[in-house]
DNA sequence: ATGGTAGGTGGCCTA
């Protein structure tokens, strides 16, 4: 089974571009995130001609994520189901695909140590970390992926000096990544490039930042342990970053032995 | 020379 994290930077802008990809990698499961649509918007002809099935939990203007499958869409959720508050942002939804509960995730941008935004993606780690504890078990076949905003180690940023005083690096998010990580999930593609740096899955626009290979690994596919043994190869598609009108995010893509 | 890119919307905000 194919899983694929891709954050599309608008799904109207981005169209073409998906609709080549799906046809050309074939994934069995896509999750995408700032579709930036709402769900009366989403393009569902054309993805179900395509043989997939939709989960969209949609916002007009920004955020929007997406569980998109051929190999069965059951049970979705959208947002935190925890019976607390709803998120006032569209950033999460579940559905479970051919025995597997995966989640599109997009944790808040963070825009500033001092901002409140900041707060609120810490919060938001914290609550997503808080709904597995309650809902899910390490046991289960369970895959979050999507734009977690948060580069784990100072590898995978293009020089950790020029992030100094920035989100996505700061301690308390790695933190909070590394807690939701250690309730029973692997970073999939830590596991099979241990040790690597340089592997992104985002290119600032500004900048010619693609070009000098300038990017930061902040999209991932996080797996529980029954899941990530049986990981078959994991990769950035790089060259969805090239050409016309890319998304300024690559897609991840995992070949799992189901 | 304090810029630059791209998405949304609507005359700025978000990433």
């Amino acid at each position: 089974m194919r899983i694929a994290a891709w954050n599309v930077n608008s799904l109207r802008a981005r169209l073409p571009r998906v609709e080549a990809w799906l046809a050309a990698v074939c994934p069995e499961v896509v999750c995408l995130q700032e579709t930036k649509l709402n769900d009366g918007d989403f393009p569902s002809g054309l993805l179900e001609s395509m043989g997939y099935r939709v989960a969209h939990h949609g916002q007009g203007r920004w955020n929007g994520v997406a569980v998109c499958s051929r190999v069965g869409l059951e049970d979705v959720t959208a947002g935190f189901d925890d019976g607390q508050p709803p998120d006032p942002d569209a950033r999460l939804v579940w559905a479970t695909c051919g025995g597997v509960r995966v989640a599109s995730v997009y944790v808040p941008n963070g825009r500033a140590l001092d901002a409140d935004h900041y707060q609120y993606k810490l919060a938001w780690l914290r609550r997503l970390r808080g709904c597995l504890e309650e809902r899910h078990d390490p046991s289960e076949k369970l895959v979050l992926a999507g734009d977690f905003n948060v580069a784990p180690s100072d590898m995978d940023v293009w020089d950790i000096d020029a992030f100094a005083g920035l989100t996505h690096v700061s301690e308390p998010e790695r933190i909070a990544w590394r807690d939701l990580c250690e309730w029973g999930l692997e970073d999939v593609f830590r596991l099979a490039y241990p040790g690597i740096a340089g592997l992104y899955t985002f290119w600032d626009y500004q900048g010619g930042r693609f070009h000098k290979r300038q990017g930061m690994r902040i999209d991932h596919i996080l797996a529980t342990a029954t899941l990530a043994r049986e990981v078959e190869g994991i990769i950035v598609d790089r060259n969805a970053r090239k050409g016309p009108k890319p998304s300024d995010h690559a897609p991840v893509v995992a070949d799992f032995r189901l």
